[in-house]
DNA sequence: CCATTTTCTGACCGGTCGGCCAAAATTTAA
DNA sequence: TTAAATTTTGGCCGACCGGTCAGAAAATGG
């Protein structure tokens, strides 16, 4: 139980700077050409000081995506809280989607890492070391919020399951679009992704409220 | 222009062979594990064999690439051709996502070979390979359909792009969340991701047309 | 000041990679 | 049958990988 680490502080200090250096280097030049070496390089250190404070790369590498989850939390939760508070209804949905992107756009670096490590982070044995599984806990919590809506009479019936899976892969689709177009309107599409799943989810015969009318002329890439 | 690869029998049995070594490796142990050597011993040949009849690594890749396209279109493209022809209104959206679904479940080694390069290839630079940026025609497609629709007054005004972005990465993630958890339905699945966005594009005060409710019971992994 | 501990360096290890090639095997054609 | 062309083999190359290590350097503390 209750381990004390009993880190020095340059023992932190070093950890936070080789983490930081990795989630550049992954982000800059994918995870397969990540080395250690090359985020040594970047870190201005030598490549055994990173074997020196890390058990190995793994441990780095989870660290990277423990780190970027905390912080995404820490940003959307208390959103989420203070909507669910404020108005008991539906609209969590669009809270949840924009604040998700209102963090990739001040996060960009962060979340380029953490798509590159989930898309080719493998364990020893070949399979995925992030997959759909390790998604569990947030289908959970979505589909708790479906089906509260459910019950409540705000949506319709459907499989909380499908909207969760789909919902967030929506979202990540908007992260790399943008990603692939950095001029890309993340803001507007975040609102389009909110318009789309509040019709997707809505009870029939309830109109969501009124909004201002999009602006739907096309965009040029 | 019109280059003759004139291509022997030997040449084009071999390289049919290779690709189909290649997709089968890749799918079972992941792109970045796939190596000539491997391709090579699943193959039954010595691994010079295969830089004897490519240019390199890469163009065998692509040419994986090239081929679970074309199926894949040859698949689908009659099926959309059919529906349209058949009932010129939103079906085709419907169509769209149970026919990717069903080639999904008949080539599952194909489309996990293809999801594997779509996500780690990378050019000599380290840029992936394979982007969002290589979907555009597809989105384009997508587009045209959703605009039409638009027009007819099936759909409501939405943007085009977005639901063109979304409507792709919730097939995609179908996939992912079936190979992840080979017991789950797909056909379920894909019925319920035609439901949502038949609801997310529909026309409002236009409901479709009336289905047999779906069993929505929340299913075990 | 010096002894001890912590931290860092750069060379090195075994392993895998894509690609190359001389020589052997096989097929084709005269 | 035999000479030429095609195809295949299996070993080899240089490059890079993650990880290790002895010893140098720096920090710590009596």
């Amino acid at each position: 139980m209750g381990e004390q680490p009993e880190r020095s502080f340059i023992e932190k200090a070093r950890r936070a700077q080789i983490v930081d250096a990795a989630v550049e280097t992954i982000a800059a030049r994918g995870f397969a050409k990540a080395s250690l070496a090359q985020i040594a390089e970047r870190a201005g250190i030598s490549k055994g000081v990173i074997s020196y404070h890390f058990a190995g790369k793994d441990e780095l590498i989870e660290l990277v995506v423990e780190q970027v989850y905390e912080r995404i939390g820490a940003f959307v939760g208390p959103r989420m809280e203070e909507q669910k508070e404020r108005e008991g209804g539906g609209g969590w949905l669009r809270v949840y989607i924009q604040s998700v992107a209102e963090y990739m756009a001040g996060h960009r670096v962060q979340l380029t890492a953490l798509g590159e490590i989930f898309g080719n982070f493998r364990k020893g044995d070949g399979a995925p070391r992030y997959d759909v599984v390790t998604s569990e806990s947030l289908y959970v919590a979505l589909e708790e919020g479906f089906r509260e809506g459910q019950e409540r009479g705000d949506f319709r019936p459907f499989d909380v399951r499908t909207m969760a899976v789909s919902l967030q892969s929506g979202i990540d689709a908007m992260f790399a679009y943008w990603s692939a177009y950095p001029e890309h309107d993340l803001a507007a599409h975040a609102r389009e992704l909110a318009d789309l799943f509040e019709h997707a989810t809505r009870a029939e015969g309830r109109p969501a409220e009124a909004r201002p009318t999009a602006d739907h002329r096309p965009r040029e890439h």
